[in-house]
DNA sequence: TACTTATATATGAAAACGGAAATAAAACAG
DNA sequence: CTGTTTTATTTCCGTTTTCATATATAAGTA
């Protein structure tokens, strides 16, 4: 199929994507049981799983020709570790801040 | 400007906004210093940060006819709440597991 | 064989990204 | 105060990418 070879970011862009994913949470679906929850065609439902496997948050067991899928953790901890390099920002401003008051304090 | 209003998903989808907010965790940078370290032009840029602003990502401090970008928390907030709720389908996803355990090894 | 489940291919529509040129506004030199 | 430079945005344009559909194909099932 030539699936692109979307990063993470790319593949949670799209709302139909993060409506799956979030659909994926209640139950393990197959393509034709996904497609009934969404307006959008069985070919375009099949291509956005491709698209979630590929990054890692979705995992497919085939029985038959049917093809079940339930989420895979893996692409959330790549996006978790994308914003933890954020929080440690964040925690060592609070810390700036913190030092700072400290010596305000010292001079009262 | 007619910026777009792109959700945080999107907003963070850009491989050029991602690189934007992670230099923005060593400094604060106006426009033109921004636009230094890319390839891009200078109007680009502004787009960029428009757009990352508009989706809590940036904040703007006005000087002169400057304009220095920090880091705003909001948009990350938003995202990291996105991510919490599948964190609570694993987290529960490894009680069921724990259950099941105790259940056979009650039978033991 | 007929039906179901799913994917592949080709196509079209919409949006995003980036550049160039024009515009706006503030700082500054003479 | 006039003209110039600097900083940044706006507008317009072209390219590229993405998303979805329709049609056709493949493979499992009854």
């Amino acid at each position: 199929m030539a699936t692109p070879n979307l990063d993470v970011f790319q593949v949670i862009a799209d709302p139909s994507r993060r409506q799956i994913l979030h659909l994926l949470t209640k139950n393990s679906y197959n393509i034709n049981g996904l497609a009934e929850n969404f307006k959008m065609s069985r070919p375009a439902v099949s291509k956005h799983i491709s698209i979630l496997q590929t990054a890692g948050f979705v995992t497919i067991n085939e029985i038959g020709r049917e093809r079940y899928c339930t989420l895979n953790q893996n692409g959330f901890i790549e996006l978790q570790n994308w914003i933890s390099y954020f929080d440690n920002f964040w925690i060592s401003k609070l810390k700036k801040l913190e030092i700072t008051l400290n010596k305000k304090t010292e001079n009262l």
